[in-house]
RNA sequence: GGAGUCGUAGUUCAGUUGGUUAGAACGCCAGCCUGUCACGUUGGAGGUCGCGGGUUCGAGCCCCGUCGGCUCCGCCA
């Protein structure tokens, strides 16, 4: 039979407990992590979320509550009434309150549980239950004191964002999570309107439109903590709902938003005694492209691409002939002091590099001196030269390699990783595989966090499969005024259209260790410039009015200079809770495939519900 | 939409070249135990080898399909 809490109240935590509060009388209540029986003696691990405090139960002291003890089992909910004693010679320096341990008289089973379907308590976190099986009871898992700590390390990066803005003078606005569908960008999650039959309401991809009607309302700095939906498929850092700090602010340049992201990174980063620099180091994308072939470099290791296409302008080697002739580049990366990489390692690094459209990895080992020389190319140790290796490269001549060795800057011992191919399909390719070797290699320091704010992002992305150009922030971002003549030339003349890939845009991210954790742009506040974007983008004014014709409304009566940007809740928590996993940093995830495996949902609906939205499903 | 990888007891895993009754650890159940904290100890229960089909005298193992988890490419203004 279990008891009832009645009016007892707890006065601890089972984290709670220290030598000072020896003699003392408390109340704990949590759950059974593990009982150790001793036939008169019992020892009870008590665990809530702030620790575990040993309870004894003797019978000579205590015999009833000892009796109730011995039928505990584990997750059984109990109050425990008793004194605080510390231990004699056994104190356990693994838990915090191992100075201590309460001598129970009292215990009230508040409820029992069942075995649970996996073990909550393992030692050592790498045999833990598979991942579907804890998902289907999230709220087990979630009692493990790892996800607890990323949750509430979570609750606190939130508070200190809001403390950050408020404290700024920013408003906190919410907006509706029923919109309207705008065919661009994302996917997006759909609501069938029951009042009006065949219409929908659209779940945000984010607040883009009503954060900037904030700004044209004249609320000068707003800022939300947002939920948004984007219908795609999933990732390791993606989920199809999510949640971004929202923030938008009037009369500014892109260096007061810089400025804000900063200092709310910073002061957010705090929480975990990382101190950043008030300033960033920044970069344009062209130079993040070029010397790091990503957006968002990981600062925390060095390997920069060198390109190698001016020393290999004259080679009759097919593959890196063909690549330059069509305007592609041949780039490479040193990994330093594995030039004793196996034919093995190298292929898988090829098959790597091959899932970004590269067609394969060509290599150079410059081995130590005295290494054996696969080629027969025999430099004496000693000579100033290293014996040079290659398999793949076996058609170009000695001196031309060691140009290469030269250019990329290796040094005897080195592994060079060559790419060859359009310049987009190099960046990727190789711009993964720094960052595939970092991992493989133990490069990274986990202790660093590198931050940077990317800069001078592209306007437009040239869609090769319609041959048009596309948005690459979104269709309301300002191109740079330095580009404002160009802009105006690729759209106003149809031949000059390809211009379009030069502009470059007031736009920009926030880089931490690799992640994109925040970005934003400086809008178009001006209605002739939004309507030349518009053509940019192929879309007709009527196209533009029916879409966002409201918005288009809303320019013509006195809209500010404004601009702002997002940033991303899951992303920047992975960072301060050193995950690479955003189900790590949300209480209830989804799966790979979309799926509540708790809820079990998506689910079916009753019919009934469907008429009433005249919905019928097709098989 | 595509690729890789995994799926065996409640959990984590092992399972040889296709061969008799599919094992271990932890957990669970019962007994014993006064200082444990990964308690110890004795005994016990527990299996649709993800699912379906095929090959074979015989399939956990081979083949085909399918479902699910994870990761990646495409996608994610």
């Amino acid at each position: 039979m279990l008891d009832v809490l009645g009016n007892l109240e707890r006065s601890h935590t089972c984290g709670e407990l220290r030598e000072t509060h020896v003699g003392e009388r408390v109340v704990l209540m949590g759950w059974v992590a593990k009982k150790r029986d001793f036939g008169i003696l019992t020892f009870i691990d008590l665990r809530d979320r702030d620790g575990i405090t040993q309870i004894v139960l003797n019978e000579e002291d205590a015999g009833d509550a000892h009796a109730k003890a011995k039928s505990l089992r584990g997750e059984f909910v109990v109050a425990v009434k008793g004194a605080v004693v510390e231990r004699e010679g056994t104190h356990n320096p693994k838990i915090a309150t191992g100075d201590i341990e309460v001598h129970a008289d009292e215990i009230l089973i508040l409820n029992d549980a069942k075995v649970p379907p996996f073990q909550l308590e393992v030692a050592g976190s790498e045999n833990l239950a598979a991942e579907d099986t804890r998902l289907k009871y999230r709220y087990l898992d979630l009692r493990r004191p790892q996800l607890q700590n990323n949750i509430r390390v979570r609750a606190k990066a939130v508070a200190k964002i809001r403390e950050y803005f408020d404290n700024r003078g920013f408003i906190e606005i919410e907006t509706p999570i029923l919109l309207k569908s705008t065919p661009e960008g994302a996917r997006d999650f759909i609501v069938p309107s029951r009042i009006h039959t065949g219409k929908f309401f659209a779940l945000p991809q984010s607040p883009q439109i009503l954060k900037q009607l904030t700004m044209i309302s004249g609320f000068d700095k707003y800022y939300q903590i947002a939920r948004c939906f984007r219908d795609e498929d999933l990732r390791a850092d993606r989920q199809p709902e999510f949640t971004q700090l929202d923030m938008e602010m009037s009369f500014v340049n892109r260096e007061q938003v810089y400025r804000e992201m900063e200092g709310m990174f910073n002061h957010v980063l705090r929480l975990i005694d990382v101190e950043l620099p008030a300033e960033w180091p920044r970069m344009t994308h062209v130079e993040a492209i070029r010397r790091y072939g990503s957006d968002k470099p990981d600062l925390r290791f060095e390997m920069e691409l060198k390109d190698l296409s001016p020393e290999l302008k004259e080679t009759d080697f097919a593959p890196f002939a063909d690549t330059l002739a069509k305007g592609g580049e041949i780039k490479c990366i040193v990994v330093k002091g594995k030039a004793n990489y196996s034919r093995k390692q190298l292929d898988e690094l090829q098959e790597f590099v091959k899932r970004y459209g590269a067609g394969a990895l060509a290599w150079i080992k410059d081995s130590a001196p005295g290494q054996k020389d696969e080629r027969g190319l025999a430099y004496e140790a000693g000579s100033g030269m290293a014996a040079i290796t290659t398999t793949s490269l076996k058609a170009l001549d000695v001196e031309l390699i060691q140009n290469l060795v030269n250019k990329a800057g290796a040094k005897p011992g080195d592994a060079v990783l060559i790419v060859a191919g359009r310049k987009s399909v190099v960046a990727a390719a190789l711009g993964a595989l720094r960052n595939e070797v970092a991992r493989r290699e133990n490069l990274i320091d986990r202790n660093a966090y590198k931050p940077l704010i990317v800069t001078e992002f592209p306007m437009f992305e040239h869609d090769e499969a319609t041959d048009r150009y596309d948005a690459a922030h979104h269709p309301f971002t300002s191109p740079m005024d330095e580009d404002l003549d160009l802009f105006k030339t690729a759209v106003e003349n149809d031949a000059e259209h390809h211009l379009l890939g030069q502009v470059r845009a007031k736009a920009y991210d926030a880089v931490i260790n690799g992640y994109e954790c925040a970005g934003g742009s400086i809008r178009i506040h001006q209605k002739d410039i939004q309507a030349l974007n518009f053509k940019a983008l192929g879309l007709s004014p009527e196209k533009a009015r029916e879409r966002f014709g409201f918005f288009l409304d809303a320019l013509e009566y006195g809209t500010p200079p404004h601009g702002g940007f997002a940033a991303g809740i899951e992303r920047t928590c992975m960072i301060l809770c050193g995950t690479e996993n955003i189900r790590d940093v949300m209480a209830f995830p989804k799966t790979a495939s979309a799926q509540d495996l708790m809820m079990d949902s998506p689910g079916d609906v009753d019919s009934s519900q469907l008429g009433e939205l005249g919905i019928k499903v097709v098989e």
